[in-house]
DNA sequence: TAGAATGTTACAGG
DNA sequence: CCCTGTAACATTCT
């Protein structure tokens, strides 16, 4: 359910919880989608201590004494949920227990939240790394005629970008989520560019602001646009809802279109 | 109460 | 073969 700025918050939430615990337990619920079996993911992480928790991309990465790391990525459902007795959750996906400490699970209805044993490095960037620079955006905006905002939310071009802040970003730089990648200039680019870095960084800042050292929950009170109950910007214009790559968009007629 | 839900992927069609 | 758009996934909440 969270998008970047949430599993950034989270994230240091995690630490603030777990760092230095040592994971007791380890359960995995659902293994369809794990990369190695549970076996090996207990022989590898039980014993050792928890000593950073990082978000990547879409994904938490938990980064254990040894050097091994547990990604974690929560789909369009899943949760993390703190617990005492494990059998109460539900739609568990992993469980971690720590010595003297609670534990924390993954869980998804949907089960699709997935695990991931020592995720491969990827070459994407991430929203918030240096290599998202302004060539690359420029670069990978000029190669496509998706709409503006497919691309933002592509994974295999910049990670960690979802359908709410991929909204709220276009707002911000007023380019209309249908434009045409390509067609974009390129003095909007350089604001589009510049507002995907901020816009982000104040969100977390915000939600980690509000949140104190929750690792779930939805904190959708600094969104400008993105939401069905927003009917105007806060400059006062109509928000119009539209669908793109078959998921809602709320954009207003401030927002140049491009084609 | 039918539809929507902050994601990803396989597949269809051009 | 490359590019783009759509549907499915399983359950809950409104």
């Amino acid at each position: 359910m969270p998008e970047l700025p949430d599993l950034e918050v989270f994230a240091a939430n995690l630490e603030k919880r777990f760092k230095h615990k040592t994971l007791e337990r380890l359960k995995a619920w659902v293994i369809k989608k794990l990369n190695v079996s549970e076996k090996e993911l207990r022989d590898q992480l039980q014993g050792r201590k928890l000593f950073a928790v990082k978000r990547e991309g879409k994904t938490l990465q938990l980064h254990f004494e040894g050097g091994n790391v547990l990604g974690l990525h929560l789909m369009l459902h899943g949760e993390l949920k703190t617990f005492k007795h494990e059998e109460e959750l539900k739609h568990p996906i992993i469980s971690l227990c720590f010595k003297d400490a609670d534990g924390f699970a993954l869980t998804d209805f949907q089960k699709a939240a997935t695990p991931t044993f020592n995720p491969p490095s990827s070459d994407v960037p991430d929203a918030l790394s240096d290599e998202m620079s302004l060539s690359y955006l420029e670069r990978i905006l000029a190669k496509t005629k998706k709409p503006v905002k497919t691309l933002l939310m592509d994974q295999h071009v910049i990670r960690g970008i979802g359908n709410t802040y991929a909204d709220e970003i276009l707002w911000a730089a007023r380019i209309s989520p249908m434009s045409l990648s390509k067609a974009i200039p390129k003095a909007k680019v350089k604001d589009l560019y510049h507002l995907i870095g901020t816009l982000l960084r104040k969100e977390i800042a915000q939600i980690g602001g509000a949140m104190s050292d929750q690792l779930s929950g939805e904190i959708k009170d600094f969104l400008k646009i993105h939401g069905a109950h927003i009917k105007e910007s806060p400059t006062g214009k109509k928000v119009q809802v539209t669908k793109i790559g078959g998921r809602k968009s709320y954009f207003t007629d401030e927002q140049e279109l491009f084609q």
